[in-house]
DNA sequence: AGATGCACTGTTATAATATAACAAAAAATA
DNA sequence: TATTTTTTGTTATATTATAACAGTGCATCT
């Protein structure tokens, strides 16, 4: 699924990405005994919906419709929360937050986004740990976060840029 | 120099770093037509004397003893000049700037942090980009920017930790 | 059911980071 | 020197994030 990369595919099912990713969550909080909240199932539902990473505070007027709390602290108590059970990866290049496609295994953050679009991409990180791997083990140092960020243009944005 | 990674090594002559990198800069700046003004000078002597990422507001009081004006802008411009010209990189996941230690060619920033004494050692990237090439080609993604952040503990603080 | 503890949410205030906008000064160039 | 451009000073404000504490509701035990 991130190797098919379906944010650069405007064609792909995202209700049933979101629904997938919600039924996740759900298993997973099951499973770790915490509770996927309204408020909670919200936030993921709407960085879900968006192939851009949203910023916290795009988030609080829907969290107002909804009839909820809309303080900062609401969100960010369920932003963290996602991203501890890893169901979100903060963009920090962004400060902004976006689905994880690939939750039930703890991963590195790694993300290509488009400059114009903003759209972003997971990446497969298998081959990134193997980049890095070597190098922390020469120095031994020991990972325990890791991100990569790629700024650029996509596929579609190219020829944007070309006609502008 | 990257791959020697003296930043978890405190044997170093730093000092010399230091001035290595000051006459670096003045070097890129004359060959591109632009200035290294004591603002932006001083800024770089600061931010390369620490092994660790600084902040933009950590530089601040250290500009006003220089008798320089020390509003958030000032210091922001410096640091916007020197990351342009790569003499610098953001550490986004920090907020914070640290020195490049090859700031001759462009290339993507890539770091390995401490979370206990916030050491920063840039890595080598040739492995790195390599590793990102193949799926930015597959995907038609252009990378403009790179930026790897991996969290963890030195081979130092590992140490700490345990006896902690 | 009632008491107790704990996790979650509400609320206010404020911290930390970064930029907009315009005026003044200094440097480069004509 | 006059003109233009770059850099800096200054004030104000935007943006992002957290501290601290009060209230609320759910869970568990007896």
């Amino acid at each position: 699924m991130s190797e098919s990369s379906p944010a650069f595919n405007s064609e792909h099912n995202h209700e049933h990405c979101i629904s997938d990713a919600l039924q996740n969550a759900k298993d997973l909080c099951k499973s770790n005994g915490q509770r996927l909240t309204p408020i909670r199932e919200l936030v993921l539902r709407l960085v879900w919906q968006s192939h851009k990473p949203l910023g916290a505070y795009e988030l609080l007027p829907t969290l107002a419709e909804a009839g909820f709390n809309s303080a900062p602290p609401t969100v960010y108590r369920a932003l963290d929360f996602l991203q501890e059970l890893g169901l979100i990866h903060r963009i920090s290049s962004m400060n902004a937050f976006i689905g994880c496609t690939n939750p039930d295994n703890p991963h590195p953050s790694a993300f290509m986004i488009c400059r114009l679009c903003r759209t972003a991409a997971e990446l497969d990180t298998k081959v990134l740990e193997g980049a890095f791997h070597p190098t922390a083990k020469r120095l031994n140092f020991s990972i325990e976060e890791a991100s990569v960020e790629l700024l650029g243009l996509c596929q579609n944005c190219q020829g944007e840029e070309r006609a502008a």
